[in-house]
Parts: structure tokens; sequence; C-alpha cells
DNA sequence: GGACAGTACATGACACATCATTGGATGACA
DNA sequence: TGTCATCCAATGATGTGTCATGTACTGTCC
């Protein structure tokens, strides 16, 4: 709250807002060259890799990603079309979705997950 | 390079993307509430004020901001709508145009930095 | 001074995110 | 059981960003 504070409040800002979006440029562009796939296409790859021991609804995509359910379905959409994920109806309750990643979708994570960490590596300083 | 490292700079990196999106998206939505722009404005009237001394060309513009130059063309160009900016020739290079602030963009831009330094102390911790 | 590469900015096509809404399923309660 | 509020997911309209390109001007080099 104190006025000399801001400054500070200020260039932290910037630094955060120039990491990210070095960092997220990065990533999404070699992804995208590499595997062609997005940094959100990638997320929620690694979402879904993340969730492999339970079943995953789309519920719990929206729940653990910063996206917007309406997003998340666009994304599962393109994933869909790629062949890397699969809907799967749920018996329990009908009106949600499983998604599950298909062994295409788990190579694909796994080989992105390479370039994703050599990126991290070359932008963040550690 | 070391694998150890790996899950460090994960963590790092979903810290980082974390902070940014929370606060970039608190920011938007608490300008485009109270004062009807988006951060990406802001930040470029922000620039602006910086550049008080001097004239500031488009491309000077394009070269402090992280935004690509045509982003930053349709941003002014709504700013300019609003009556916030206003664009100039330039005579010692007719290609070039200066982009000057208005007087109610220059009190749009007061108004908003508090605005923005407030949201800044409830969103970084500091 | 004429040709031409390079620069400054604008614009159109496209990608993708959000918001608002819809459709269908569920659960609670009379 | 019927009604109704709520929940899950998809979809259409819209806003805004990028890329590729166009237009106009500049400076250089012959």
């Amino acid at each position: 709250m104190s006025t000399e504070a801001e400054p500070r409040l200020v260039e932290q800002w910037r630094a955060i807002q120039s990491a990210y979006l070095k960092t997220s440029n990065a990533l999404d562009r070699e992804l995208s060259a590499r595997h062609g796939i997005g940094l959100n296409e990638f997320e929620t790859l690694d979402l879904l890799a993340e969730h492999t021991s339970e079943k995953c609804r789309m519920k719990d995509l929206t729940a653990d990603s910063p996206m917007t359910q309406s997003a998340l379905s666009k994304i599962v959409d393109r994933l869909e079309k790629g062949g890397y994920v699969r809907r799967a109806a749920c018996a329990e309750d009908r009106r949600s979705l499983f998604v599950e990643l298909t062994d295409a979708g788990a190579k694909l994570h796994e080989e992105a997950a390479v370039t994703h960490r050599e990126l991290l590596a070359a932008n963040l300083q550690s």
C-alpha cells in the first residue's frame, strides 16, 4: 500500500510479463514446428497424462486448466481430430464425457515433453 | 542440462504462468470494467506517457512493445477511435506517423494507472 | 535521375480465445 | 411423478492477435 512499493511492483510485473511472453512464444513456436500442436494443446495433453490413473472428465480438465470450458472443448476437438485423444461416454453421469489419451497421443506427449523441457531450460534462468 | 534440474524448471514455469495469467486476467477485466480499455490498450497508453518528452512514432511503439507491428496498428486504431490518441504526420519522413496522447488520453491513462497499480498490489506478492 | 532494395505502416485472411446461450441429463422436493 | 433449479458439454457470435501482403516513401548506387 505504501507509495514507495509501487515502482517495485511495476518492475516485478514487467519481469513476469517478459518472462512469460518470451517463454510461451518460444514454446508455442517450437511445439508447432516440431510436433504440430500449440502450447495449449500440449498442456492439455500434459494434464491428461498426469490424470493417467483415473479417468478424466471434461470438467476435471476445466478445473485443472486456466482455460475456459469453451476453449477446452475446442482444444479437445482439435486433439481428437488429430487422433491424439478420444472422448468416451460416461455411464454414471450421461452429461459427462471421459477424455482419454490414445496411443498416438501418449507418444506425442512424450516427444513434445522433451521439447518443452528443453525450451524451459533455454528460456528460464535456473 | 542435468536431469534433476527439470522438475524445478517446470515448477518455476508454472509459477510464472499462474502469476501472469491470474494478474493479466484481473487487469484486463478491471480495466475494461472501470475504464473501457483492455490491458494492451493501457500498456500502449503507458508507453506513450513515458515517451512524453519526445515525439513517438509507430515504430518506436513497435520497438518498445512485445506486440506485433500489426497488432499495435490496430490498438492505435481503437485508441484513436476512442479519442485517446491522435496520429500526426511526420514531415521528416513521410512514411512515419507520430502518435500522441490527447488530453482525454492522458486523463484516462492517469486514472487507469491507479487501477493498474492497485491490482498489481493485490495480485503480486511483495 | 532511374532502378531497386529496404523501411513504415495498414489491411485482409485466418486462428483461436471468450462470452452467452443452448441442449440434454440429473437431483431435489412437492 | 412432475416441476424446476442445476450441472456438463457444445456451439455461434464476436473480439483481438498473428502472418502475409500491399502501398507509399526513402536512400543508395549506377
